[in-house]
DNA sequence: CCAGTTGTTCTCGTATACAACATGAATTCT
DNA sequence: AGAATTCATGTTGTATACGAGAACAACTGG
């Protein structure tokens, strides 16, 4: 999804406003895999000093979006399909990891009952006759609110940080498919699967289920991998999944 | 280890000096947990100018060794006991998840046979009759390159970035323990396990056996948590423990 | 005596100037 | 004609200047 424009504007530091500007601009595909950045491009094209442009950079290159250039600069990193493939199975093994120790520790009980109010608030969604745009929306914004839970339920700064570094790729983040998701014929189907994932795991946290609890989120990455090979096969649907542009190889050769 | 002053001397840029030299004053306890950091003072004491000083300390909040301050500037990050162990934990996750992969895709022959001439070196040390200071150097060296070539044999750009991160906390790396295991009596006893886990990861990659791989890579980094755990709770070899001078709690009120 | 306020000082974020370097094109020599 | 070399241009890395804002202390009013 594009970064409101409002959003970028009301950043309170020139640095993050680069950050969200340049973050844009790679996604959107303004800027192509491969390209070699130029920072006084961007200060036109900005209307900042290369100073937070730079920081912006070294920023995006940490996150993934970038490639150094051993005699400086940067490029567009590309990404094989095989490269996001991994990255979805590194989350799930990264979720799976938190599932169990949030298991094998004693958790909480608030943080529980909030995973749960999430996916009673899902289930309403998936007890609908019929999805529209909004419901999908609220569909990711609830998704989202679960996995973020269960990282908080595992209770270590340490994984939380990994796990968010493996989100900044945004086809790697359990929110990448759902455009996709809303497109597709068996949208309810694997949403009904997703929900069930998401109910066992609980349980399995609050039975001490670790071992259960991280089999169960790492298949659930998985669901992701299927999506994402249905939704590249497809130029139609290819197109609402963010990040697309930076994913080379199978059938880029489309339409165009 | 300490850093070799000439290595900091010899980087190219300014910019990789100064890293390299914080991350230097962070880990010899120069700049302790909970200070503010001071660019100005920085600037005096590394002889630069305050850019290169500013891109090393978004490096190392990338790092994890500082963290930002919402009002501005960076404070030395300390670590917990338990942030430590799951840190170790996390490696062991992320190795084991390389070693299953590898598994579980055909591994070019090279790695395997390089993997194993490593294997055969340390075997050679373990034979040894008596363990000398610079033993245990080759025996970090040789380690670290299996670690390193186990990643390599995985083959996913994706996942060894992710692991790198994890070992730039100095205590979460495979070699951050061998200079407190050369100190204790047990050194053998925990080489001799260390090395059976690492022939037998190499033989379930060869037979395909990738959940055992897994398993073993976990197992593996169980031994640095009980390596901690012992060095932790003995001042002198405490002082062995690379950056442990991040790590609060447990046995900070020792001798002094 | 305490709290609120004001003023100072220091710090950080940003802009800009400069120098070293890499890159690529034009030119000259073989 | 092809290759090597030189030169010009654009780039990045680094230093520094400046302004806005935060932390802190002194001061004043209740």
């Amino acid at each position: 999804m594009p970064i409101a424009v409002s959003d970028i504007e009301r950043a309170s530091s020139q640095t993050v406003k680069a950050q969200l500007a340049l973050r844009d601009l790679i996604l959107s595909g303004d800027l192509k895999p491969g390209d070699r950045i130029s920072e006084l491009n961007l200060v036109d094209r900005l209307g900042m000093s290369r100073t937070p442009i730079r920081m912006a950079l070294a920023r995006l290159e940490d996150e993934g979006f970038l490639e150094a250039i051993p005699s400086g600069g940067f490029t567009i990193k590309a990404f094989s399909e095989r490269d996001v493939y991994d990255a979805i199975e590194l989350r799930g093994t990264l979720e799976g990891f938190a599932a169990r120790i949030a298991a094998e520790r004693s958790v909480r009980g608030r943080l529980i009952e909030d995973m749960k109010v999430a996916l009673r608030r899902i289930d309403d969604i998936a007890a609908l006759p019929t999805l529209s745009v909004d419901h999908f929306s609220d569909y990711v914004g609830l998704n989202a609110r679960f996995h973020a839970l269960l990282v908080e339920a595992a209770d270590s700064p340490v994984l939380k940080r990994q796990i968010e570094r493996t989100l900044n790729l945004p086809f790697a983040s359990p929110s990448g498919f759902v455009r996709v998701q809303a497109e597709m014929p068996e949208a309810r189907k694997i949403l009904i699967i997703a929900q069930d994932h998401h109910h066992c795991v609980v349980r399995a946290i609050e039975d001490r289920e670790g071992t259960r609890a991280e089999a169960l989120m790492r298949e659930h990455a998985r669901l992701a991998q299927r999506n994402l090979q249905l939704a590249l096969r497809d130029q139609g649907t290819r197109s609402l999944l963010p990040g697309a542009v930076l994913i080379r190889g199978a059938m880029r050769s489309g339409v165009f």
